[in-house]
RNA sequence: GGUCGGUUCGUCUAGGGGUUAGGACACGUCCCUUUCACGGAUGAAACACGGGUUCGAUUCCCGUACCGACUACCA
């Protein structure tokens, strides 16, 4: 009988979730509801040195924005709790000893600076690549080379003491990863890595082990900077005796900078750019903050489909699905192996395509709060009427305002080059025809009719309606582009616009 | 330096022993149109290099180059 499919998503809590991790929530995810199986989440704070406030929920709001939470968490826990390393201190040691007594794994003694000596000993030596390893180990202060009796002593005297793992001199590990298939390593090229650290906290490497084990956990998706490690965790399951329910490798490529140098980092923060966060992060510290997709305008769905394309595709030419159709399509064999540059154009396509989609009462609503918080009130169905024709013109659900706000506010000044260029006497004619035609007008001001007053004033005077269109435009709204000035002549009504071209003809001088 | 991983248009990618190497973003041109945008059409644009294997290699193998990750009592 097949195991129930467990993944976790295992962030430390260090600052703001950068968007590769998020990508790797989402595959995550994914994979846990595609196989009918859960997703839970693992704080991983065994450094204390490094724990940031706030970083944990962070993390909880970032998902929830997206849609992604976890399942099993802290702040949800399942039957496999805790859910933050720092609370589960008390299981490793046991685990530890475990190894000792089993002979993979020994106390060792060194002071850090014995270790630099080491180094640079080593480094003086011109060995390549100065590690703690089966060779070095026989001339460190470890129970390995002290005696017994001694080994004994310094640990009742509570001497610092870290537990390494015992690498074996020659020996083959192969791994195999889900998206790369058999990796193999020569054990002579791992370090005897530390597993518990003097303080009592177990390193990364023991307590991911030891915890995914507990939990149950059946595949593991990570980045792949966890590659090289992956070999020292398989002999860990090994020497744990619990190699028979090793969970299955997934190392996901990387996230690259948009110029491919190097991959991305929190510590991009806003420098390329466009955001590296979800949403904005706030350094408990510095007190920067940094921007995230969401508070950018960045749907959470448009965001998200953007994401998983970054290094997976369903394998046919749909490029929109929805997080239900990710699910659907979802698997791990299509996730590509290169490296992946980040490309913010594409991202603003997606949000573009989101936002279209949307219905028109939904971004009336954009309209109308924003324009309240400047101190506009707009009626909803005037605010989905000029979203309904300006949608297919914005990026974001902020431009929403900005591209309508010339319908709600007469403009007070004119597009210089426009002017000069289209404002001319025989526009001035046929406006002020316009404007004198419609001030008496009872009739329904829709754009065919504003648009058949307009020709009619035109003709009227002998000129061209083409010839003069431009600079229609900007004595209505200021500017010399923007969408179909009918619509905005039916949306502003007779009477603004008569008002409107009223101030322009007065404002305005024709040159030349 | 060492270990591991990677390499198809500028970017995300499909494909895979015989293809006009396909799509999307971005870019150019044209059409639509009072402008811009949308939309439609269209164009330019890629198999890193060298050897092998083979009738045939972009695809398989080896090597080289380049890129990246890792190389802590950090994760």
């Amino acid at each position: 009988m097949s195991r129930e499919v467990r993944v976790r998503f295992a962030p430390s809590p260090t600052g703001a979730l950068h968007i590769g991790g998020v990508r790797t929530a989402l595959y995550n995810y994914l994979f846990a509801k595609k196989m009918g199986g859960k997703f839970l989440l693992r704080i991983e704070d065994t450094d204390q040195n490094r724990f940031v406030p706030g970083a944990e929920e962070y993390i909880r709001e970032s998902l929830e924005w997206l849609g992604i939470s976890p399942e099993e968490s802290p702040w949800n826990p399942g039957d496999c709790g805790p859910y933050r390393q720092s609370e589960r201190k008390p299981m490793y040691m046991q685990y530890a000893l475990d190894l000792i007594k089993n002979g993979h794994a020994y106390y060792a003694f060194d002071t850090p600076e014995e270790l630099d000596a080491m180094r640079d000993r080593l480094t003086a030596a011109r060995v390549v690549s100065p590690q703690y390893d089966s060779i070095t180990r026989t001339q460190m202060r470890n129970s390995l080379t002290l005696p017994e009796d001694e080994v004994k002593q310094l640990l009742e005297s509570g001497a610092h003491y870290v537990i390494r793992i015992k690498i074996p001199r020659k020996e083959e590990v192969r791994l195999h990863d889900m998206i790369r298939g058999w990796v193999m390593v020569h054990s002579s090229t791992l370090d005897d890595k530390v597993l518990m650290k003097s303080d009592g906290m177990p390193t990364y490497h023991l307590a991911n082990i030891v915890d995914d084990h507990l939990m149950r956990i059946t595949h593991v998706i990570r980045g792949e900077e966890w590659l090289p490690s992956a070999p020292l965790h398989v002999l860990l399951y090994r020497y744990l005796g619990w190699e028979d329910t090793m969970p299955e490798f997934a190392h996901l490529p990387l996230l690259l900078k948009p110029d491919g140098n190097g991959k991305l980092s929190k510590r991009d923060g806003d420098k390329l750019g466009f955001p590296v966060f979800p949403i904005n992060w706030t350094d408990p510290t510095t007190g920067e903050t940094a921007s995230g997709f969401r508070e950018q305008g960045y749907l959470p769905d448009a965001f998200l489909n953007f994401l998983a394309f970054l290094g997976w595709n369903p394998g046919d030419h749909r490029e929109i699905f929805s997080l239900e159709e990710m699910v659907e399509a979802f698997s791990i064999e299509r996730i590509g192996k290169s490296g992946t540059q980040f490309d913010i154009a594409k991202a603003k396509w997606y949000n573009e395509q989101y936002l279209r989609a949307k219905s028109n009462t939904e971004l009336a609503g954009f309209v109308i709060a924003d324009a309240a918080a400047e101190g506009f009130e707009i009626r909803h169905e005037k605010a989905e009427a000029i979203v309904a024709f300006i949608k297919e013109r914005v990026t974001f659900t902020a431009d929403l305002w900005r591209e309508s706000k010339f319908m709600i506010i007469a403009p007070t000044s004119f597009d210089a080059e426009t002017a000069s260029k289209k404002w001319s006497s025989d526009a001035v004619k046929v406006l002020t025809n316009y404007a004198n035609s419609i001030t008496g007008f009872t009739g329904t001001y829709d754009a065919v009719t504003a648009k058949s007053m307009l020709e009619a004033s035109a003709e009227a005077e002998g000129i061209k309606l083409g010839k003069t269109m431009q600079a229609v435009r900007l004595a209505i709204t200021g500017m010399g582009v923007g969408p179909d000035l009918m619509e905005v002549f039916a949306i502003l009504g007779a009477k603004e616009v008569a008002s409107r071209i009223e101030f322009a003809l007065a404002t305005l001088e024709v040159v030349g």
